[in-house]
DNA sequence: TAGGCCATCTGGTCCT
DNA sequence: AGGACCAGATGGCCTA
């Protein structure tokens, strides 16, 4: 089953911080249905946005009554905080993906590729230009000077290693072929 | 409707 | 200490 070429999804942040649905705190209700979900979070970011709005400046002695809901609005505050930063990071790496996806050749580009075969193909793209321009430069490459060509010694280095490349994919054309048929796998309902 | 993919929240751990 | 990173959990959206 495969889910492609989705329009970009875009979430309205909960912003919620008593009960996210990662919250696995067994005292809290669990929301039962989507519906449900929604609503409750949409209390709970109200209520969040109200302390946040109204805890905006301290208040002298921690201790007490006053002193614990200043800790647990500080606390709140910390947390949709780093709810935010989490958000950016995650905004960051697929942005990352998505420039990954632009510079690797795949057909029917009218459909978006997954994470996993973006990462897939382009681990096998490498792996297929590599071998073509050592083929090309017969292992050595314009401007590399010293003791050996380090681009083939590497390469040597990981096939000793780690024994993922067969006898085919030595060549060239065994990565070409199996970056060919990968994409062609990716795409047409595997 | 099931399954795949994704966004988000969250708490723990690592790093500066 | 605070931010970055990570992995697990959860629910929404979409397709077959």
């Amino acid at each position: 089953m495969k889910t492609k070429n989705r329009p970009p999804r875009r979430r309205v942040p909960p912003q919620n911080t008593e009960g996210s649905p990662g919250d696995q705190s067994p005292d809290r209700p669990q929301p039962s249905s989507g519906a449900q979900m929604a609503k409750g979070l949409r209390s709970r970011t109200v209520r969040a946005q109200g302390a946040r709005a109204e805890g905006g400046r301290r208040r002298p002695g921690l201790s007490g009554p006053a002193g614990r809901r200043d800790r647990r609005e500080s606390s709140v505050q910390r947390r949709l905080e780093s709810n935010e930063r989490e958000r950016q990071r995650m905004h960051t790496l697929n942005n990352a993906f998505q420039a990954l996806r632009e510079v690797i050749p795949h057909v029917r580009a009218d459909k978006k590729l997954s994470k996993i075969e973006t990462l897939t193909l382009a681990k096998n793209y490498i792996k297929s230009l590599t071998a073509t321009i050592l083929t090309m430069s017969s292992g050595r490459l314009p401007g590399l000077e010293g003791p050996g060509p380090k681009l083939y010694q590497h390469y040597q280095q990981q096939q000793a290693a780690g024994g993922t490349l067969g006898a085919t994919e030595a060549q060239p054309e065994g990565h070409l072929q199996k970056y060919s048929t990968q994409i062609h796998s990716f795409r047409e309902g595997s």
